[in-house]
DNA sequence: ACCTGAACACCGTTCAAGT
DNA sequence: ACCTGAACACCGTTCAAGT
C-alpha cells in the first residue's frame, strides 16, 4: 500500500510529538513508515518542505476566532489559541518559529490579529505592528516554556535550578521562585493583558479583555 | 600550539557569524582550529556545553544598565541592549534561545529587569512576570528578525513575500506592506513601548519612556 | 594536560533503476 | 505515480593510545 503526502504528514506528527524535534529525522520517519528514506522525497522536496507543512498543520484552527467579539477579546482569544496550537505537539514552537509559511492557515491568523487590532480603534499603520508584538511575545514565551519542558523530559531540569540564590543575586532567586509558583499559563496570561493593556492606553480606551 | 577553552570559544563565535548556526559544526570547527574533532571534547563535554557558553558569551554587558534611571527606562535600555546582543552575531537568538544558562551574564540580566520592574513601582508579585513578559517578547521578534535574515541570505525571501495580496486576505497585504516598509527597529521599539505602557497603566502613572 | 586515530552510530539528499 | 538500492558527503561522540 502506497503512502500519500498526508501519510507522511501524519507520521511526522506523530513523530514530533513522541520523539521530539531533534529526534525526528527523514530515515527514523521512513522507517516507521515502512519505506527507504529516498521515498519521502517524492512527497516533499527536501526535510524543510515536510516541517512547514507541519506547521502550517499546526496553524489550523488558530483564526477560528469569534469575528463579533470585541477586538480586544478576539486577541486575546487568538494569543490562547496560538499558544494551545503551539503546546498541542512536542516542540511545536520550535517548528513554527522561523518558518515564514504562505499557507492559508499560517496567513489567517495575522490577518486575524491585524483585523482585531483595527477593530480594537487602532489606527491602520500601526495594526500590523501591535499584532506582530502580541504573536512574538506568545512565540517567545512558549519557545521558553517548551524549552524547560524538554530540559524536565531529559531529566536535566534539577541541575538548571539548583543554587540559584546562594548566589550574589538577591532578587532573581525570591522572583524565580515566584515565577515558577505561577504555572505556565498565568504567566502567558500575565503577559498578554499588559500587551493589550498597553495598546488599550494607546487607543485610549479602558481594556474590556479583563474577562479572559 | 595547544588550545585553550577560550580558543574553541572564540573559534566557534566567528564560525557561527561567518556560517550560521546550521553550519557550526564540531568537524568543521576543529578543522578551522586545526585539530582532531575529538580534541574539542576535552574543552567541552558535548557541542550543548559550547552553545550555552557561547550563549553566555552573547549576553556579556547586556545587564550594564544605568541604575540611576526609573525604572521603565531601564528595562527600555535593557530590551534593546539585549536585541542588540542577540543580533550582534548571525542566528544569534536561536543560539540563545531555550538555553536554560546559569551562568552571570546570563543571570544578570534577568535580575536588572526585575529590579527595573520593582523601581517602576510594580508589586514584587509581579515583578518577574512583567520583566519576562518583555524580554519574551525580545526573543520573539528577534527570532523572527534573523530567520527573515536567514531567507535572505540564501536567496529566497523573495518566493515568500510573492503575491500574498493575489489572495483572499484583504487586510493582510496592505498591513504587512505597511510592516515591511517599517524598518526591523521601529517595529521593535513599538512593542517594547506597548509592553512598557500596560506595565505603566497597569501601576498607574504616565509613561515616562517616551524618548527610547 | 591536551591531542590523535580510529571507530560507532547516525544524518539529509540524489538519482538511476525498477514496478 | 511511487518506490528501491546504492551511493555521496556529511554529522556528534567515545575511547584507547600517544606526547
Amino acid at each position: 500500500m502506497r503512502l500519500h503526502r498526508s501519510d507522511v504528514l501524519a507520521g511526522a506528527m506523530a513523530m514530533l510529538e513522541t520523539d521530539g524535534l531533534d529526534k525526528l529525522t527523514m530515515r527514523r520517519l521512513a522507517g516507521v513508515l515502512g519505506v527507504q528514506p529516498s521515498a519521502l522525497y517524492w512527497h516533499f522536496a527536501h526535510k524543510q518542505a515536510l516541517l512547514d507543512a507541519m506547521s502550517e498543520r499546526l496553524m489550523e484552527g488558530v483564526g477560528d476566532v469569534d469575528p463579533d467579539r470585541p477586538g480586544l477579546d478576539r486577541l486575546a482569544e487568538l494569543a490562547w489559541r496560538l499558544r494551545a496550537a503551539l503546546m498541542s505537539h512536542r516542540d511545536g514552537a520550535r517548528v513554527v518559529s522561523g518558518t515564514y509559511v504562505r499557507e492559508p492557515n499560517t496567513l489567517r491568523v495575522g490577518q486575524v490579529a491585524i483585523r482585531a487590532v483595527i477593530a480594537a480603534g487602532a489606527p491602520r499603520e500601526e495594526a500590523a505592528l501591535a499584532a506582530f508584538a502580541l504573536l512574538h511575545f506568545v512565540f517567545g514565551h512558549t519557545i521558553e516554556e517548551q524549552a524547560r519542558d524538554e530540559l524536565v523530559a531529559r531529566g536535566v531540569w534539577e541541575e538548571h535550578t539548583v543554587d540559584i540564590d546562594a548566589r550574589e543575586y538577591p532578587d532573581v532567586g525570591p522572583a524565580l521562585d515566584a515565577l515558577t509558583a505561577t504555572d505556565s499559563a498565568a504567566r502567558f496570561r500575565y503577559g498578554v493583558r499588559l500587551i493589550l493593556d498597553g495598546l488599550a492606553a494607546r487607543i485610549g480606551t479602558t481594556t474590556g479583555a479583563t474577562g479572559v
